[in-house]
DNA sequence: GCGTTTTTTGACGTAAACGTCAACTCTTTT
DNA sequence: AAAAGAGTTGACGTTTACGTCAAAAAACGC
């Protein structure tokens, strides 16, 4: 019995575009990139757990803001474990810079939000005082 | 007396430049683009208190991963007051949208921060593993 | 077996956000 | 007055991250 009795469930790329609202095109792109590498049949595309795991991922550092390159840095932090692991300790700070700019831009993110929160406060007064004057014609 | 007693400090296109470490092709551009609107003396550029306040936040946008264009939207969010005010209720509507679009933003890298710290915990494991083996052999 | 849909490989196009000269103007320093 | 520095306006170039055809092969539905 061996332990490579690995999960075999793959998507195609319609599959995958229509979950997470992207084109064809964004995935063979992300491939060339080396930011996925789906498997073939034939000449199929055929997208692993891991690569759907990796997409998310992707994704989620968009949003974020970062660029597809660092992205492709980080990819590597999530997804060791498979196969034979080299340089763990490398990972590790590489892990803790990118931690740390997460923290960072959670941080800053807080901020903006009580900054704006505070501008909503000062609107609402300047409306108000608007009414009060309709009220007072 | 008159109410316009407006802090007169200006800043030049190089000292903007130093301070958030950008080009002046950067200011420019974002002239070009109405998100900044420095007077002139002349022909020179003179970027006001504002014009710094709104490059604060332009950058800010940027690091979240705002477009330029979203950016611009934006950033009346946080400069009213100055002259009449015109449709206060629509631009409540506008930061009230803002405002979930950063708190999804900001719960999200959290979640990003827990998995990131579950990774590291994995990877630590397997490094003392590895310390043991070495150890025994 | 045949039409429809999906996918593939090129190859060129594009929008955003600047970079990078070049050629001038203006001010300041020596 | 001459050189140096800072700033200005074009104008074209570049990188990133895909979009958009076109033509062909494969797979799917009946």
């Amino acid at each position: 019995m061996t332990m490579t009795e690995s999960t075999e469930q793959t998507f195609t790329i319609g599959e995958l575009c229509q979950e997470f609202d992207v084109t064809p095109r964004t995935l063979r792109f992300y491939e060339y990139k080396e930011l996925l590498a789906p498997i073939r049949d034939g000449q199929r595309r055929l997208f692993t757990v891991r690569d759907r795991a990796r997409l998310k991922l992707i994704l989620r550092g968009k949003r974020f803001g970062f660029s597809l390159a660092e992205i492709k840095d980080l990819l590597d932090l999530y997804h060791l474990g498979d196969g034979q692991v080299t340089q763990l300790s490398a990972t590790l700070e590489t892990a803790e810079r990118h931690r740390s700019e997460l923290v960072a831009k959670r941080d800053e993110l807080e901020a903006a939000i009580q900054d704006l929160d505070a501008q909503v406060k000062v609107t609402q007064r300047l409306l108000s005082e608007r009414a009060g004057l309709r009220a007072a014609e």
